[in-house]
DNA sequence: ACAATGACATAAG
DNA sequence: GCTTATGCCATTG
């Protein structure tokens, strides 16, 4: 555990629900642009009594990058179309309807995530 | 301190 | 648009 992992989980449980966010944009909220993969590595590391919503944290394609090994895709999909979060066809999310970066902060110069 | 690993991201083909 | 290759950062052995 690091100073790092602990922001990172604490900026994944002020993710609110029913939203998104995505290891990239979790890294640069957490001042390390550039690290998502240490943001990866620190989700699959949670300690079990932390009650973390890692299920709200997918890749930059807005789809769903998780780890096989604790859980599968499909555990996490559910989670989240369980708060209402919508698909699209490809397992996809629409950034702009349930994409979150920080307190309403609205994506301004962000990848293009106008896909749809 | 060095090398290897991993829930990513971006650029090319 | 999708698949493949390269780069990045932090953590772990």
């Amino acid at each position: 555990m690091t100073p790092f992992t602990r922001r990172i989980y604490a900026l994944v449980s002020t993710i609110p629900y029913g939203q998104v966010s995505s290891y990239g944009e979790v890294a640069a909220m957490a001042g390390r642009p550039g690290a998502p993969r240490a943001v990866g590595s620190a989700l699959a590391r949670i300690p079990d009594d932390l009650d973390l919503p890692w299920w709200r944290v997918v890749n930059s394609s807005g789809k769903i990058s998780t780890s096989p090994i604790h859980h599968t895709a499909q555990i996490q999909r559910a989670l989240l179309e369980d708060e209402g979060v919508h698909f699209s066809t490809g397992g996809r999310i629409d950034w702009d309807l349930f994409g979150w970066t920080a307190d309403g902060r609205s994506l301004e110069s962000e990848p293009d995530w106008s896909t749809a």
